[in-house]
DNA sequence: CTGTTAGCGCGTTCAG
DNA sequence: CTGAACGCGCTAACAG
């Protein structure tokens, strides 16, 4: 009763095989009549067989479990991944686990170890921690892990070429003939900042050349960093920055550009130019690298959206 | 390797005890002496024993797994009751596996599936489907389920009153001398629309008796509704609507009253009035329900927060 | 109070 | 190509 979906000693008995041969059949193992395998798939699909992960992941298979680890829900970001993601697993049979950093260490390898120990299939992890040792400790884990959000040195990577992006973006503000550029940046006090890291870095770059004014900024003193007689423009690499400041640039003519294009912009009509990407590219990403192994060759593809407000 | 943790069969060899007297101590069973017990939980905590999840499950016992089936991760609200339920199951040793039926009925019946097959413990659910057959259904997965959102007949609910919470707030905003309601009402095409169903017809009752003017229009002909030299406010049932209505509210000097306040409003500095609730407490009491099975007695505890748009 | 045993459903040997 | 047997870690039922 507990679980209604048959088992594979029970869809052997009807066929009249053995256990071994409907792993066969079911498996896509070699070794086997194509006429019995598909006897016992034709059995399996009308009894409505289903894997039972419990079973399967102890007798040393796959569980079909795949590990999220995120900080938390406050950045619509993190929401809108999972949402692709949870999706994406779904319709190849595999469920996901999620689990919350909050930003803390320690939690951090709470969750991995939680997830190892449900032996999920791999983990899908936006990192805090970084450095040669907590790499080894995730290579010692022996699943696939992919990152999202920040790098680590020796995993693949799902998301955009951060780099490249705020270096277009930044480029794309100059050609509007801004002459002050505020770049809001986030303390940095957390261990693995990649991604903000790569951002700054390329808007430094990119800037350096340029004949306008470039001020780097922390999110409150951002409005202080105005500059009168200026055409200023806040360079946000996040749109969670962006929203805050909205007000504030348009109350001083302004212009702003976001970052991450969330879901929320345009649920709200907000009118706000921000880096955007496939989202549910990055998942697909992070699943078929997971599931199916699939190296990530390129990064996802980014596209300014504009609204407006540069 | 694969599972660092050690087995009760080790812990058994080591304490020079049978598996079943391990067991016995683990699980705080009856029949075991005091002090091998003692020895016993003590050897387990300095060789950091584990459950392991599958195990358990298939021998029968817990899975120390917790389903949730929510709509999607658009609207805060769920990912605020998410944050705080995963944070609450995480400090029972439970963990949370979310599944998403995008308002889709027949996906609400493969998440369940999926999940039941997962041997969770329990489910909490915001449903859309609804009926008698439905909940038989539920019954007979025998695992205990809690509603989030809307509700269903012969199941507890974690959540405020939905009734007395909209009734308050009509009439503070009746108080406040507004001569023009205008309720803003979603489209109740789904099948359990019991949540804004209930807060439709508080409102009508408490304003039934009222000598202001009462609209009931739809999201996007709210703003048609407006009646010139009236003293209008909109009220919305989901902080979403008002959101969205925010700036017609101002520009035609409206009030506006919103439902949730959502994390974003206070994030994002948004002055809107909203219906507020403690979303952990409702986790909380959906978490304790499926665990301990404590009983879901009174509803959460909802407040109006005012910031000046009414 | 404690030890022993069986079995959950599946993958993985090893024989045939 | 197929069948039989074992073990994963745990709970439950029965013996002592």
């Amino acid at each position: 009763l507990k679980h209604s979906s048959i088992s594979t000693a029970q869809l052997a008995k009807i066929c009249g095989v053995s256990q071994g041969t409907v792993d066969r059949a079911l498996n896509n193992r070699k070794g086997i009549n194509p006429q019995t395998r598909e006897r016992i798939l034709a059995a399996a699909k009308e009894y409505g067989y289903r894997p039972n992960i419990h079973a399967r992941s102890m007798a040393g298979g796959r569980s079909s479990l795949i590990g999220v680890v995120v900080f938390d829900l406050d950045n619509q970001y993190f929401s809108d991944f999972l949402t692709s993601l949870s999706k994406c697993c779904d319709e190849q049979g595999y469920s996901t686990v999620v689990m919350f950093t909050e930003k803390d260490p320690g939690k951090e390898l709470e969750c991995i170890r939680s997830l190892y120990r449900m032996s999920v299939d791999g983990i899908v992890l936006c990192p805090i921690h970084s450095g040669e040792e907590y790499e080894n400790y995730l290579l010692s884990l022996e699943i696939p892990i992919v990152t999202i959000g920040n790098r680590l040195c020796r995993f693949p990577h799902a998301g955009i070429d951060d780099r490249l992006a705020m270096a277009e973006a930044t480029e794309y503000v100059l050609s509007r003939g801004y002459d002050h550029l505020i770049y809001v940046k986030p303390r940095l006090g957390q261990q693995n900042t990649s991604a903000q890291t790569l951002r700054l870095e390329a808007f430094l770059e990119t800037t350096a050349a340029a004949s306008a004014a470039v001020t780097v900024a922390a999110p409150d003193t951002a409005e202080a960093s105005l500059l009168p007689h200026r055409q200023n423009v806040f360079i946000c690499p996040t749109d969670v920055y962006a929203l805050r400041l909205l007000r504030v640039a348009r109350e001083n003519a302004a212009g702003i550009l976001g970052f991450d294009n969330l879901r929320l912009l345009d649920q709200l009509d907000i009118r706000l130019d921000s880096v955007s990407y496939d989202v549910s590219q990055a998942a697909r990403l992070a699943a078929a690298y997971i599931i199916d192994g699939t190296p990530v060759t390129a990064p996802v593809r980014h596209t300014l959206i504009l609204r407006g407000s540069i």
